[in-house]
RNA sequence: GGUCCCAUCGUCUAGCGGUUAGGACGCUGGCCUCUCACGCCAGAAACACGGGUUCGAGUCCCGUUGGGAUCACCA
């Protein structure tokens, strides 16, 4: 059994997206498996749409979602010889033929065929009665024609999708070479499929119809066609075809957004293929476990709530000091300075860490303790920064300022005191505190609010708090 | 429309002739509790339909319905 060979070809026309993704992640993850390669290629021929632009951000995306390739990145308009050589090989076999019917005839007839309810093929006005060599026009321009066979049919035989026969009546006869010369994605593709020795295809079923003329070409360049494995497509909410209608689908967007490389891989993995009931998987395991016998045949629909749920799983067992490091970027995105140090800011995220999902949120919900002062909310203010709260306010501020030791088992001991003194329960004067530390109801652990503050702020904010309660003293009315 | 593919809770799925049809997300209720989360417990929720085959069908076959893909000098 030679050596496993996968690939992953995407056209650079766009960002890479979601399903695109899941391909690749496929194909590396069987190469890998098998200890075989992985390969990338760069399908350019299509000058037209394809940008420098796209190639970097699906580079960049591959790199991010650490899909690493062992060869590549190939690109095909660099290889433009190869696919001249075939071309003439199958011109002088009779298997290709010049034509020269122009896109105007063709289109209008394929127009009056849609018209009339007809399958709108290519007619084969232009195809040589027998299989044989002929000259190529001189003086108009012209395409170059595969020489399909008429009649039988062509058998695949689908990893996935299983045994699939298309007659060979339904398949007309496909450009290979467009009128400048430049040679079609279906020839290309299989002529480097050939050349790099790519043993499983692992695509969208999406290109399952694609299959039967490619196996054709394989046997008319000499070769045996690879194993095919089309795998179900990503469907939208609506059940239709994921694309940018459905929002995010970028891989680059989700990274945007504070999800992590190792969410979106286990979330993508999951859309078609499955281990018994396990969910998380590590990047090891899905190496040890992936195959594509385990690979379903029907289509998914994107679920990003999911997807979230397993973001915020790695976002809550990430080693601390890691999670820090990869908070930073997100904190300055937003404009934040540099934090004070680096033990400070584990602090600050680990109190955060269990209440957000992604890391986006998890910045957010960080504004109390980056910025310099706090906006009350109107709603929370108004419920606990009342009168009968000022004096605990205070309390508690002189309690924090007497405190020897500032630390959470301190600072515990403070509001210990005080509930036991007044006999009161802790909510009575923890959610008043809370609001005048972080403006709203809502927050970590009120210790650990306050030993991430610091005693510096937390008492420059419970002064503030005191001051609210003045400023909104009710009406004697 | 032709061709091809698909069909288990709302969603992702387990199931590979005999199960109280299992798990996960989400949802609902409860517990925990200084708020919110986390966590834990409980609950509602599915075999599209109709024929066969079989002692027995979610599982096999056929049809219907529904959904999807594809029919370029795009990839």
């Amino acid at each position: 059994m030679p050596q496993v060979r996968t690939r992953f070809a995407p056209s650079p026309t766009g960002y890479l997206h979601i399903g695109g993704a899941r391909t690749a992640l496929f194909n590396y993850l069987y190469a890998r498996h098998c200890g075989g390669k992985f390969v990338l290629r760069i399908e350019d021929t299509d000058r037209q749409r394809s940008t420098p632009e796209a190639i970097d951000a699906i580079l960049r995306s591959m790199e991010w979602l650490q899909l690493e390739w062992d060869e590549g990145p190939f690109y095909q308009t660099e290889r433009m010889d190869l696919y001249q050589e075939r071309l003439h090989a199958l011109l002088s076999a009779g298997d290709a033929y010049p034509c020269v019917c122009t896109p105007e005839t063709l289109d209008a007839k394929r127009q009056a065929a849609m018209a009339e309810k007809r399958k709108p093929m290519y007619d084969g006005t232009c195809r040589p009665v027998e299989r044989e060599a002929v000259p190529l026009p001189e003086g108009i321009p012209f395409t170059i024609r595969f020489r399909s066979p008429e009649s039988g049919a062509t058998v695949v035989d689908d990893k996935v999708k299983g045994r699939v026969e298309f007659d060979n009546r339904e398949l007309d006869d496909l450009i290979l070479a467009r009128s400048d010369g430049s040679p079609t994605y279906n020839f290309c593709v299989v002529c480097d499929d050939i050349d790099m020795g790519i043993t499983h295809i692992v695509r969208g079923d999406d290109h399952l119809s694609n299959t039967p003329r490619q196996m054709q070409l394989y046997r008319a360049l000499g070769s045996e066609p690879p194993v095919f494995a089309h795998v179900p497509l990503i469907l939208g909410e609506d059940k239709k075809r994921l694309s940018k209608r459905h929002g995010a689908t970028s891989v680059m967007a989700y990274r945007d957004m504070g999800y992590f490389p190792e969410a979106l891989n286990n979330y993508l993995v999951r859309l078609g293929w499955s281990h018994g009931d396990q969910e998380i998987f590590d990047a090891q395991e899905l190496m040890e476990k992936f195959d594509i016998d385990a690979v379903g045949k029907s289509s998914a629909v994107f679920n990003p709530e999911k997807l979230l749920w397993l973001n915020a799983h790695y976002l809550k067992s990430r080693p601390l000091p890691q999670l820090a490091e990869e908070v930073t970027p997100y904190l300055s995105a937003k404009g934040y300075a540099e934090p004070r140090d680096r033990a400070w800011l584990e602090k600050m995220v680990d109190t955060l860490r269990e209440r957000a999902k992604s890391l986006v949120e998890l910045v957010d919900m960080a504004h109390y303790f980056l910025a310099e002062s706090v906006d009350i909310d109107d709603k929370a203010g108004r419920k606990h920064l009342v009168p009968e709260a000022k004096n605990l306010l205070q309390e508690v501020s002189r309690k924090l300022g007497n405190l020897a030791d500032f630390n959470e088992a301190g600072i515990e001991q403070v509001f210990g005191d005080v509930i036991a003194e007044r006999g009161i329960k802790l909510g009575k004067v923890a959610q008043p505190v809370r609001v005048a530390l972080t403006g709203s109801t809502v927050s970590p652990g009120i210790y650990e609010v306050i030993d991430v503050l610091g005693r510096d702020v937390t008492l420059t904010r419970l002064a503030t708090g005191v001051r609210y309660i003045d400023a909104h003293l009710p009406t004697q009315d």
